[in-house]
DNA sequence: ATACTGTATGCAACTCATTGCATATAGCGA
DNA sequence: TCGCTATATGCAATGAGTTGCATACAGTAT
C-alpha cells in the first residue's frame, strides 16, 4: 500500500499533537529524564505521566532504562528531535523543576550551587 | 504565557495528523488545486472535501483564489512545506486523477498526449 | 429569469482519544 | 518478611474531533 506512508506520518503526528506528551519529549530531547522529574515538570499526577509515557513507549518513540527504583527516559526516534526542532525551535535550556526528589536532580542541584559558589 | 508555544505547536501537528487533510495538503505542496481537483483525488464527497479546506483555511494553512466557477486552493504557511517533507520525504509527481473535469487538469491531460505523441 | 455547475455551510450522529482514579507491580532496605 | 517508594496497569466516564448528509450560495450561460 501507498498510503502506508500517510498512516505512519498520522500516527506520528497524532502522538505529538498532545499537551502532555509533547512537552514530555520537549524534555527528553535535553536528554534522559526518570518519571519523578516529568511529574514534577508537568505537574500532573504521576499514573497520568506513565500513561503517556506507555503510549509513547508502545509507539517506538522513546525506550526506557531502570536504575534501581528509578526509570529513565530517553528519545528513541530521531524524527522526534528533527520535528520538535521544526515545530518548536531549538531545545532549551531545562527550567529549574520544583522539587523533584530523583538522584539526578539532586545531583543537579547540587552542582548548581557549586557552580554559583565557585564564579562568586 | 510560555506554553504558547506548545498549543500553537498542537494546533499545527493535530491539522496535519488527518487523513484527508494530510493528502490535501500533500497534493497543494506541489502547487495549485481547485476543490474539483482534491475531490477525485481522495475520492470522498465534495462537502467532505470543503469542510477540510475550511479547518485548513480558518488555521491560516491555506489560501484560496478564485477563477471563475472553480476556486484553487495554495499552501499559505511555509512551515506546512518543511514538516511535510520530515515526515512524508520530499514531494511525488502528481498521480494520475481519475477524470477531473477542472480547466488545469484537461490542460494537463492534453499536454501529457501531446507530449507522447512528441517523444514517440 | 432560469438552469446548471462548482463550492460552501449547518448540524446531528457517531467514534475514539483523553482523563481520572483505584489498584497492581517492582525494587530496596530493615 | 514487611513496609516503603517509584512506576505501571485497567477501566469507566467524559469530551472533542470526525463524518455524512441536506441544503445554501456563487458564478456562468442560455
Amino acid at each position: 500500500m501507498e498510503n502506508e506512508r500517510y498512516e505512519s506520518a498520522i500516527r506520528l503526528l497524532a502522538l505529538l499533537a498532545h499537551p502532555a506528551r509533547l512537552r514530555i519529549l520537549d524534555i527528553l530531547r535535553r536528554g534522559e529524564a526518570c518519571v519523578c522529574h516529568l511529574q514534577a515538570a508537568l505537574e500532573v499526577p504521576q499514573p497520568y505521566v506513565s500513561q503517556q509515557l506507555r503510549v509513547l513507549r508502545e509507539a517506538g518513540l522513546i525506550s526506557q532504562r531502570r536504575e534501581g527504583l528509578f526509570i529513565y527516559y530517553r528519545l528513541a526516534d530521531e524524527r522526534v528531535a528533527h520535528l520538535l526542532a521544526e515545530v518548536l525551535g531549538p531545545a532549551t535550556v531545562e527550567a529549574p523543576i520544583p522539587h523533584c526528589a530523583c538522584p539526578r536532580c539532586q545531583e543537579t542541584h547540587l552542582s548548581q550551587s557549586f557552580c554559583l559558589v565557585e564564579v562568586n
